[in-house]
DNA sequence: GTGGTCTAGACCACA
DNA sequence: GTGGTCTAGACCACA
């Protein structure tokens, strides 16, 4: 995993963890790696692994088993009203900064349907 | 001016000067404030209203004369290449971001149009 | 039985087997269950069981017979001696805490019947 | 300061702080001293100190200015509610421990104003 | 000087 | 082996 030198760490991964959850990847109800694991992985100090860790649970993404380990939450409900806000907060911010470039609706709608068909493109 | 306190404030700044002169907020060759009444202007040190503006310099959007001050780049190729790079790289990272939560494109546009709508009834 | 992450498991259960005892719950003389039977019902580690029973055996509530078992002690006067101790000891702690918040004596037994109250009233 | 091996040591500092904010020992705005500073005072390590506070400022009882330091929160509701919080927490789990060992409502008043009496002498 | 992040590594409670 | 806590100490952004 690459991360960007202008943003901590811990809060890389813990955007990436939520978005493993949130789309299914993990699954609910799932264990996850353990602590030692998972920094070994992504190649970052146990701490700094903890740490993301105690923030997604403090989310509700995840519950910690003593001894046993950390699992995906079980509350179908918390995953799907996390997956649509985040949903809501990237689109936001994303016609925030479109709008301040004074792009208008059906132009950015135009842009996206451009850059969806070059990337499909791409992929085959 | 806000500033998230999880990214350097310099490049918040950097973002937030670049969206004005590519978005013709700051005219092409229009002087800018001096160093400290800008930082005064943002309740921001001096020093980190340097660094910001260096950033910018460094990126071409704009000049330092000597001894007049720095004013915006009258290139506007330079400025109308970084602000579709900028609409572009917005783009592409929201449709990122979206596909990894499963949305599709038809899904994302309906989502967009939402959005829209909700926003532009507020500021009536 | 629920368990605060924030303490460890076995002195949580000396505290619980304690007021058990010291209640009347167990009678003196009564034979404890297995380490095993114990450890089941509480959900817990038979290692944990016996660290906490090892406790209370140095405490003086219980004593073990070599082939027979575990059971409460006979000594009224320890089990009685605890009881009152435990009850001052929570008071005092009790009061300490409420006069760091500054609630002075009359406003704390106000406060009690008050909360009193309520739960006579949750249990009709 | 003393720490009770059985508890983590964050948890005790966030106690005790949380008391002196609720009880104006700290007032309202009051700068607290530097992460540094608190924590040689306390003889712990800068990270323990810092996750305690952490811990307050996600409660809302203190806030951090960047680079100028941590500071008591002005937000006397919030303020009052932890007060008020705390008191009720702190005799509910007396009454609870109290029941369980069989005192009576009206033994546990007599008990708590026998105690004061006691302390109250003390003091003289 | 202020807070924030990260690493390295020890030690503990519990299974 | 699992997570949790703590220390020691480095380095960064910002004032």
């Amino acid at each position: 995993m690459e991360f960007d030198s202008n943003k901590p760490i811990y809060l890389q991964i813990v955007d990436k963890i939520k978005v493993s959850i949130v789309s299914g990847k993990y699954a609910p109800g799932e264990k996850m790696p353990s602590v030692r694991d998972f920094a070994a992985e992504l190649a970052v100090n146990p701490n700094t692994m903890q740490r993301a860790l105690a923030q997604l649970e403090a989310e509700g993404l995840i519950y910690t088993e003593r001894t046993s380990g950390r699992f995906v939450s079980r509350d179908a409900v918390i995953i799907g009203s996390i997956k649509d806000e985040q949903a809501i907060a990237h689109t936001k911010k994303y016609l925030k900064q479109m709008h301040e470039l004074h792009y208008k609706t059906d132009e950015i709608i135009r842009l996206i349907g451009d850059i969806d068909a070059v990337q499909a493109k791409e992929e085959k």
